[in-house]
DNA sequence: CTTGGAATGTCAACAAGGCTGACATAAATT
DNA sequence: AATTTATGTCAGCCTTGTTGACATTCCAAG
């Protein structure tokens, strides 16, 4: 805020005009398919889909997570999430215990298979994020992650940010 | 390589740890359901989903873009193209004009309601967008379009780039 | 001019993965 | 004992992706 302010109004708030906006929105997009791409090819190799990825994910990333807490993470409906599972547990991807705490419940476990097809899908996703976040820079994944935060709905939010505080 | 590696080691490189790796993952995963959810409500009040979605985005950003082009873009078949641009084009939000340079062609443009559509879906994105922008600050924004092109497929890239070189 | 091939559209069939609604069961809670 | 909760399951619907086959239109090369 020196001698000139015009410098301040056309340059510190270019980042909000409309036209970097709508960059921004197709970076999103456009990153996505890019995001996706691997673990989809993987996936398509052994007849699953996106939906199994994420079960397994997340299933991986808390160990003895229920049903119902899978619900509220992925945003699906059980019937949705129960055909997912249904094929994982069956193919011995996913094992399924009655809960020790409360015996309606389910505790999501993945197998040394279903650990196997996580770590595959895990490493080529990684690949292509470590080779972004080298190329680009710590400054700019630090930024990458404030505006992904920022972007997030509430409900995911809270997800993304408490996911350890799952009893193991 | 100077007389402490370790430095470099802990800090410098803290950001390609597969653990912060695995949280900008889900940092992906959670924020493009936010990205997604505002056009998605708005769709599914008219009885549209995201393919129309895209579609319209994209006859909006290159108006008299060729069916070609577009599925270069989304990366879908024609097939499915075409079922979503037939409905678009029966409710009167695109307009199809047969190519002028070669009549083969079809050119796209969106009808008044179609950019009135766009437009809407656009602008609630774009909220959420630009908020997301204000509250991470401009050079988090640099970052993160840093991070996100380096994401992307080449393919895809080359789209997002010169993206402005269609005839009108 | 004829023919080959490219661009586009259309029909049919299928699958994944969302959704809703209805219902069953077991277990916990009141 | 009655109710609520967690889960599973069946049936059916929608969107949006896929293949394959085939027609039409039209440019361009022979």
């Amino acid at each position: 805020m020196a001698e000139s302010a015009r410098p301040a109004a056309d340059e510190s708030l270019l980042f909000l005009t409309d036209d970097q906006i709508r960059k921004g929105i197709e970076a999103m997009f456009f990153a996505y398919r890019g995001f996706t791409a691997d673990p989809d090819r993987i996936l398509a190799a052994q007849g699953y889909g996106r939906a199994h990825h994420r079960a397994v994910h997340f299933i991986n990333r808390s160990p003895g997570t229920t049903v119902n807490n899978l619900l509220a993470i992925l945003g699906v409906t059980k019937q949705s999430l129960n055909r997912v599972l249904r094929t994982l547990i069956e193919d011995g991807l996913v094992r399924s215990e009655v809960g020790t705490r409360d015996r309606r419940e389910r505790n999501l476990f993945l197998t040394d298979a279903g650990a196997a097809l996580e770590r595959e899908l895990s490493t080529a996703q990684r690949a292509r994020m470590r080779a972004a976040f080298r190329q680009a820079g710590p400054e700019a994944v630090a930024g990458f992650r404030r505006v992904l935060e920022a972007m997030m709905d509430g409900d995911m939010r809270r997800h993304y940010m408490r996911f350890r505080n799952v009893e193991p």
